[in-house]
DNA sequence: GTGGTCTAGACCACG
DNA sequence: GTGGTCTAGACCACT
């Protein structure tokens, strides 16, 4: 199985850094199961361009991943998460998550001239949508 | 009135520039209704003493917001929520960029394993905040 | 392309801040045509070099004009004039506010004691600068 | 003869010290001959209110051209011009100030979105209206 | 007291 | 090399 199921995006505009949302990226999908020892990840060339990133950028965060034991790395035939890495779904990390990817979101969209008010009946309505 | 409603914190482990979280929290404020036209927010050194952080840099957040047109300040008195100008929209393509960015952001929430109905959550529980 | 076409100076007795002065430069150069979208600006240090100023000055300039919209950033290779979305306006509200500000500009000249010939003058000067 | 002749504006977005505004605006009106000498100017108090701004604003201002000797307050009865204060009309500086005074129109309404050329025109179709 | 401008310099992210 | 973030601190403008 390769990463195919895990997309990658990236945020130019939040202010983080791009390496880190690489990393941040690829520990969200092993811990969310998007991702599992054995796959491999897209090559540093591929992904760069996927991304419009350097190769350097992309380098460098598999290596911090592959530094924290993450990643391994195997030349020749690719990168791949690691077997057995200490990836613990913690609830408390997730909901700390939660509130962040909210609290930015909501940040652009009021940025934009969107209420939280209209944010949440938006997404009332998915749900709404999603049950039919 | 003051903007004792607004709590500002900072998450130093998020990579996220302290300058733009000063100024997300701003933003959000303004969308949930926690801070409203006229309001005075905190003054830059206070805020600095409180996160522990330059007074240049919460100067920084409040300058882009000013320029961005969320802020006005009036030297020797303070920083204040502007009453916005509001430039009238097309409502069409309004709700367009609405479903756009509700969908888009939904979309990389489930690839980091949250569901629609936990985002609603946490949104809904803004808007009860600052009703409080 | 470069920004060779624009030379940035400074008026140290004018009272205007050093950043103003670098702002309404750009914005002057783009709109005569000295500068247009996809040139790229100097850089941040060379033009503090040139200015006898601090980078950081230079750069408050710079980020001022990102804001607005005017400029583009790209990390580790410049900056750059934007290709601006342009929004539509009205044209009629548009053409009125130029009469607007044009006849406020007048009546202020002539309080100095400025003629409308000197000032029309001045205005063609920066026109024909520009196409040499 | 009161100084109604000479209106006092301020240009808050302009960057320049409000105070140092003030001075200008006297300065040139004594060198033009909007202002001459024993002509009185707006109270402290007035003028505060007129541009709304403090009135320690308006005094500082009043204060330094007093002590450059272009003015003379007279306890009770007003503050006046100075006879023959030394203000020959510098045809070098004029040309200075007008070009000063351009190019902050014109980056101005650059910012508002309008090009040189458009102020070129309006500005030569104010000639001719005023030929007619 | 308020915010505004600027300097000097450290360290980071990116190409 | 490029720009970005932040600190520390001086001095100015204004209420």
């Amino acid at each position: 199985m390769t990463a195919q199921a895990c997309r990658f995006f990236l945020d130019t505009k939040s202010g983080v850094p791009v390496y880190r949302q690489i990393i941040d990226q690829v520990l969200v999908a092993v811990a969310s199961g998007s991702l599992n020892p054995g796959d491999q990840l897209p090559t540093v060339r591929q992904l760069a361009v996927d991304l419009s990133v350097n190769p350097n950028t992309v380098l460098r965060a598999y290596k911090e991943l592959e530094i924290r034991g993450f990643l391994s790395t195997q030349q020749g035939s690719g990168t791949f998460i690691s077997h057995a890495p200490e990836v613990p779904v913690d609830e408390a990390k997730r909901q700390e998550r939660l509130t962040q990817i909210v609290a930015q979101f909501v940040a652009r969209a009021a940025g934009e001239g969107f209420s939280v008010r209209e944010l949440a009946e938006r997404i009332g309505e998915m749900i709404a949508e999603h049950r039919q």
